[in-house]
DNA sequence: GACAGTGAGACACATTGTGTCTTAGTGTCT
DNA sequence: AGACACTAAGACACAATGTGTCTCACTGTC
């Protein structure tokens, strides 16, 4: 599956059978009942209402497979709230501090991704981490880079959005009492040095 | 530390090993985390900070004895609560309504029971019946009774009892519209029947 | 009737959990 | 010091559960 246009935009829910849906409904609700490393392939058939042969014959290669087109589903839903609220900017720095504080909102208010960081250690944390950033990063790019077109060139964009994802999130996994990304005000404090001034020629915005 | 008084009733956390009471409690914590079905012997003995083998040398049989212990155990505790407010009573009427009260708002409070009848059909709800049930009205009887000493004979209280705890019990699996013994209003209306009133000979409280 | 999609369940295999052991390591008491 | 009770760790055989692949019978649609 996965229709290889490298860059079909939005719609994690769009065009896609009905049976699919349950299933990736149904491993978000079994992960917040038990807990990631407890959910079994006939926990997630049975609450979406599908045989395992079923499941087994929409996501071929089982549980991981499953697993997998489920942090993907996520990462579009997520994303899709993040376009709708990010709508009316209309300067680079708004933009990116709605964009900022809407997403740390959004991953602090969801029970799922902090559940799963609080049953194992090992089981999630490393899927943020060694799995789960770059297709994270990946994701982002896609959704985020083309809404700073108007500002910036690609390879500048590019850069800017996968320091930024990098930031929002570390500060979820390891929250700060010196930034609340969170806050508005704080944030346009905190991202000021990553927007080029107009004067001065662009300064690379990768330092450590 | 260990001062052996064989029979005494209550006391559900006296005398007893440190140990036992972590993996008692840890019972509960991994029940509250992901459900009855899905605990380990394991993942209670880790809980405890308990090695497996202790656990099984405190608890020789392992997962089913732990489990019984634990509902023991719980019903204790429940118990202690339960005498702990009905301390001021002076009439039986009064001494009725605070204990039934009391005890329905102590199980809807009870996050534990709550998830354990939400996890799978089978599980809990046939422990609360067929095979809990007996116990939770044996345990009942024998910290209850002995508080109805003032007001009636042995066999009386005990026939009272009996149908008090099973509508208590009943009336938490399978709440009704029409009472609500967490009020004591309605509660007092509702036990009136089973009241003996000094002039009239006691009826059989007992009545399908 | 051919057809695609499905649920039920049999199956071999892998993984995990269970209950019993033995071992070696604690600290305590005398 | 040595006897003592207690424990964590883990090896072990066995049971139970989960996984992934099948086949088969059933449904509705064209």
């Amino acid at each position: 599956m996965t229709a290889t246009e490298p860059m079909r935009a939005p719609g994690a829910r769009a065009d896609r059978p009905a049976a699919e849906l349950a299933v990736l409904d149904a491993v978000k609700t079994c992960c917040e009942r038990w807990g990631v490393d407890k959910v079994t392939v006939d926990d997630i058939a049975k609450q979406a209402g599908v045989s395992r042969a079923t499941l087994y014959r929409l996501f071929p290669g089982g549980k991981d497979v499953v697993f997998d087109a489920h942090r993907v589903y996520e990462l579009d839903q997520f994303f899709e709230v993040l376009l709708a609220h990010i709508d009316g900017a209309e300067t680079l720095e708004q933009l990116l501090v709605l964009t900022i504080t809407c997403a740390m909102r959004e991953l602090r208010a969801d029970e799922h991704l902090a559940i799963m960081l609080a049953s194992e250690p090992g089981a999630v944390v490393s899927d943020l981490t060694v799995d789960g950033l770059p297709r994270i990063i990946r994701v982002a790019s896609a959704y985020l880079v083309p809404l700073l077109d108007p500002y910036m060139a690609r390879p500048q964009s590019r850069a800017l959005v996968d320091v930024l994802v990098r930031l929002v999130v570390s500060y979820f996994l390891a929250p700060s009492e010196l930034v609340d990304l969170t806050d508005p005000d704080e944030t346009r404090t905190f991202i000021a040095p990553f927007i080029p001034t107009p004067g001065i020629p662009t300064p690379d915005p990768i330092r450590i």
